[in-house]
DNA sequence: AGAATGCTTCGATGACGGACGAACTATGCG
DNA sequence: CGCATAGTTCGTCCGTCATCGAAGCATTCT
């Protein structure tokens, strides 16, 4: 018998596919009220709320009251982390459950991950950056490049960032299977894309969809 | 309802207490047979076994027989990675279930962590190599520094690895709560200290523990 | 071949936890 | 103040899954 940290409670806790669910739509990095991740999740309101409360007492979620709404988020980015890590899992270990339909189609093309961009678009941006040497990576570890600096101040970016967090970190994406963009960088990113409406985010959805000029304007700064 | 991958499958099966400390015992690296694997958990064989089979079917483990042995371990970095980030977000959110005994101190003070070196030491020895600048860190960010080279050809370690994965990554203590070193880098520092001798691991424990004359040997390569 | 060890499968039992409807509390609105 | 909306708590039902003993396979040793 081991002790140490009770990484079974924490595991159950995600183990129940309504709270996966809620977990899952709690990436988008926007805080939901208990009756919309009660929708997310397909389960009625009360049984809803039963799995909030267990969330909750686990620690892996924040409440914010205002009135009678009460937003529910992720506790933090290590909770985010956790989430990533085990739909790393998921993905490469087993095969989807389902065919992908039209609404997931926008999903594996752009969405968010928490608080950055995931999804092919994000894919071909990092392998850009990499191919133009504004970041480099050995496999999985990515960093700045010399000439990065310059590069995202020139879009209004400062990657100067004294955050707690790292600056730029590897995500696998998991409809793609390859690494994008996270950190405070891929944060920032994501923040000048809505910022500049190039895109939008999709109602009740991680999908993030781009308008065709939105688009263009994406691929000049980030894809040429 | 959404889609995606089976994040509940993959958590639900690290959420049974048994389970989820036959997976930390495998985090020690080496592969353990069903019953090493009944003891550690508390149950008994046949639950074991089937505990075994499911962690199987869901492609977290791998399976080497060898006549009458059937060893099992870890499926690979990513799942060893789902696991450090369960046990991190376990202990930043839950207090310690029980007081730590005398043979936690032991796994306190140096313990392997799937393939590295893990608790006070590790932590040391990572930070004084951060602050000879011998690797470089931005907040959980770790990379090498110019001196990095010279410095680990020196004790006979290469770190220009082409291996697939990163050559040095952070890892969340969860003892003492800051990060200590993993990837390729990491692991051939514990490879070099169990060569070399400075210490052995402790007998169905993940602890390590040196010698006298290896503990002065550590210290004057990592903590000078 | 026969015995011993290592492990898996089977079958029965029991308990935990997820599900929902109904009732209850709290906030906001006219 | 009364009604509507948002959310939690309670009680009960039901399915699933963990558990173990006993029996069944497989491999090695003598």
């Amino acid at each position: 018998m081991r002790e140490g940290p009770d990484i079974a409670r924490i595991a159950s806790l995600v183990g129940d596919p309504a709270r996966a669910n809620m977990l899952t739509a709690l990436m988008g990095g926007t805080a939901l009220t208990a009756s919309e991740l009660a929708l997310e999740a397909g389960v009625s309101l009360p049984t809803a709320s039963s799995h909030l409360s267990k969330l909750m007492e686990g620690g892996l979620l924040t409440l914010a009251s205002q009135g009678r709404h009460r937003y529910y988020g992720l506790a933090g980015p290590q909770v985010a982390g956790m989430i990533e890590a085990i739909t790393g899992v998921a993905a490469a270990v087993g095969p989807q459950r389902v065919r992908p339909g039209p609404r997931d189609a926008a999903m594996r093309v752009a969405r968010v991950c928490y608080d950055h961009l995931a999804g092919e678009q994000a894919v071909a941006m990092l392998d850009r950056l990499v191919a133009r040497q504004v970041l480099l990576r050995d496999d999985k570890e990515i960093r700045l490049g010399p000439s990065a600096a310059s590069y995202f101040a020139a879009i209004g970016i400062d990657v100067e960032s004294k955050a707690r967090r790292p600056v730029c970190r590897a995500c696998l994406d998991w409809s793609v299977r390859r690494s994008h963009l996270a950190g405070t960088l891929g944060a920032a990113i994501l923040d000048k894309i809505l910022a500049e409406k190039w895109a939008r985010r999709e109602k009740d959805s991680r999908a993030v969809v781009f308008s065709p000029t939105g688009r263009q304007a994406f691929e000049r700064v980030f894809l040429a």
